[in-house]
DNA sequence: ATACGATTTTTTTTT
DNA sequence: AAAATCGTAT
């Protein structure tokens, strides 16, 4: 049994031993948010509830992963048969099973960025938008806003008043492609990650049948970082929850920062208004930070005008003031942190305890070369996502195939791999393969090679060879590993790998580690359907040994819930965090600024904000970049005043 | 008309 | 690092 009064403040056991929901809890950051759930879902086992009817909500699957072991080392039960993850796998778990009902095939596939992003392009050339003249957004741009338009469920005149007020003048031509692409979805029995959501919503709404069978089976639903959910994801739960007697849901409005997602705050805000018997708690101990760190986190939070009141107490011992440093230049900043990363290093601090922090990917790109220069290993969880590689996507176009023939985007990716194969030529190919049942089977067939023009027939010959020798594999080796070994050794694509990258062994190596990594799954479907699901942070789970000593560099989004001892915030100029464009849109100032704090309170003992003075950009030469706005807001004491929340170096280069 | 390759540009954050 | 762009070759 666990000593839960032991083990758990009193706020934080009060919300553990609570019998009924509807719950609500105001986490402060630090507070012990992540450690109440995982007692409390501890302590709903304990009691006796079946964990089948347990649903766990979280901003990540690597988060609800997390959780739930902890969960099994802490009450020695098992937690397998909880539905864990984010609501986009939560969603998708739901509609293999119903999908039929709202007009999808079972077997519908799922559209990751690049596949929506070259749907939207279709439908862009096919309504004959001339794209150049007139400057119409590109694909990814329009993808973003018909996204915004089903997760706030606005207009869009209203999204684009809100967040595209330069591209109003298109409102016909963007709902043209919209619905063109919403058509297109529809035949092609596929989803983007949005429609899950969507979808989901429209399955409970109109089919009350499914929502009691399911509402009776989670009995007990808990939500994580419910600041970050949007009106869709809010109302599933609100469906899903009809009991309402054990509902409870965690967040933090000071840490919302996904409003481009179509996240709103305004969900905590108004939780009590939609539940108005539910009970409210507050976690207001911080266990994380110093009181100099939390006293600067305050400070800056406090500006923001819309918020939940909160008193976020430290309860830790005095530390050091966080440093404000004014770096010369983009290469000065690299330059000290690295060398202050050395210094902690050699003073006996892990590498693992100390973090670099940005708000957009590109800001890593001096400290990455500073710290491969001096030997420090780091751990980048930016940048473009494993699964989006073009390698990976190479070879699971080969799977995909196989689980569905008809469908288009693969194919068209591996026949465009090969010379003298475009756009033109395999436009005219499909359209032959595309009229028969099973387009696999036509792309083997004999009179195929007679459409292909002399110059293609090589490329396509080595490809029906790589095709022919996985599909030698008995049906039930047909999996993710044999398909990767044979496209290795027997088909071509290792010397299309050596040919095309200088880092080909490293991409071979990533092969190899997804189908490790595919092992996990029954079957190739889910594999391939829950790998577009995957993020950054998942996937880094296996695929890595997560124990080797290294500093972390991370956007501030992805270094949400996560904590350090030692926390460099780098870029911090006006224009750079908050980020200058953000500002135009409603209410952008205060989500940057939320942003920030988020930022901050990753910090455990000591905190830097790093701001370079210049920058350097093509066409414009030097920018001078003053600090940030949240810092000089904040700056309400004067140099020589002991109590001022950040003392400030300069590191000019008058003295190197 | 089509494909290719050398070039410039991209970029906020993510399921 | 990958996509978009543009001039050139076929």
């Amino acid at each position: 049994m666990i000593d839960y009064e032991k083990e758990l403040n009193h706020e934080q056991y009060q919300v553990v031993m609570e019998e009924k929901g509807p719950l609500l809890v105001l986490a402060g950051a630090g507070s012990g948010k992540t450690r109440t759930l995982t007692y409390r879902v501890a302590r709903l086992l304990e009691c006796g509830v079946n964990p089948e009817s347990i649903l766990l909500a979280t901003f990540t699957n690597k988060a609800a992963r997390s959780m739930l072991s902890r969960v099994e080392s802490l009450a020695g039960l098992h937690t397998r048969t909880i539905t864990g993850g984010t609501f986009h796998h939560i969603a998708h778990v739901i509609l293999r099973k119903y999908a039929t009902r709202i007009g999808y095939q079972r077997n519908f596939s799922i559209l990751d960025r690049e596949d929506s992003r070259q749907l939207i392009n279709t439908c862009i050339s096919e309504l004959r938008i001339e794209q150049k003249l007139k400057k119409f957004p590109k694909s990814n741009i329009i993808g973003d806003i018909i996204g915004l338009i089903l997760n706030t469920q606005n207009s869009l005149e209203d999204v684009l008043a809100g967040r595209y007020p330069y591209l109003l003048d298109y409102t016909d031509d963007i709902n043209q492609t919209a619905l063109l692409y919403i058509r297109k979805k529809k035949e092609m029995s596929v989803m983007d990650f949005d429609d899950l959501l969507y979808n989901c919503r429209l399955l409970l709404a109109d089919n009350p049948d499914v929502t009691n069978i399911l509402s009776g089976v989670f009995k007990h639903i808990l939500v994580d970082e419910y600041q970050d959910v949007n009106i869709i994801q809010a109302e599933i739960i609100d469906m899903l929850a009809c009991s309402q007697e054990n509902l409870m849901v965690v967040g933090d409005d000071s840490q919302s920062i996904y409003s481009f997602r179509g996240a709103s705050y305004e969900n905590i805000i108004n939780f009590h208004k939609k539940y108005p018997d539910c009970k409210i708690y507050k976690l207001e101990i911080n266990y994380r930070s110093t009181p100099e760190i939390l006293h600067l986190a305050n400070l800056s939070i406090n500006k923001n005008e819309n918020r939940y009141p909160k008193k976020l107490k430290a309860l830790r011992e005095s530390g050091t003031r966080p440093v404000a440093v004014y770096a010369e230049n983009v290469l000065k900043q690299a330059d000290f942190v690295a060398q202050r990363i050395e210094e902690l290093y050699r003073s006996g601090v892990e590498l693992s305890q100390i973090a670099v922090l940005y708000r957009a990917h590109y800001h890593s790109m001096e400290m990455q070369m500073e710290l491969v220069r001096r030997n420090i290993p780091f751990d980048i969880r930016s940048g473009i996502r494993f699964y989006e590689q073009a390698h990976i996507k190479d070879i699971t176009s080969y799977m995909r195939i196989l689980v569905n023939p008809k469908d288009e985007l693969p194919w068209s990716r591996l026949l465009t791999m090969y010379p003298k194969i475009g756009k033109a030529t395999f436009k005219k190919i499909w359209s032959y393969m595309s009229q028969k049942d099973n387009p696999l089977e036509v792309f083997l067939s004999q009179e195929f090679m007679n459409i292909i023009t002399a110059a293609a027939r090589a490329g396509i010959e080595q490809c029906r060879q790589n095709m022919q020798e996985i599909l030698k594999l008995p049906t039930e080796e047909r999996i993710a590993e044999k398909v990767i070994h044979v496209l290795l050794n027997k088909g071509d694509y290792r010397s299309y790998l050596q040919r095309n990258y200088s880092d080909y062994a490293s991409r071979e190596e990533d092969l190899i580690h997804l189908a490790a990594f595919s092992y996990r799954f029954n079957n190739m479907e889910d594999f391939l359907n829950e790998l577009a699901l995957l993020t950054n942070m998942d996937a880094g789970e296996g695929f890595e040994d997560e124990q080797d000593e290294k500093v972390v560099l991370s956007t501030i989004h992805q270094a949400k819930g996560l904590e350090w001892s030692y926390v460099f915030l780098i870029w911090c100029a006006d224009g750079m965090i908050p980020l200058h464009r953000t500002l135009k849109e409603r209410d952008g100032e205060e989500e940057e600024r939320r942003l920030f704090y988020v930022a901050l309170t990753r910090a455990q003992d000591q905190l830097y904000l790093c701001c370079p003075a210049l920058d350097y950009r093509r066409g414009e030469g030097n920018i001078v970049l003053s600090a940030s706005r949240f810092i000089k807001e904040i700056e309400t004491f004067s140099a020589e005043d002991d109590k001022r929340p950040y003392e400030q170096w300069t590191l000019y280069n008058d003295y190197q």
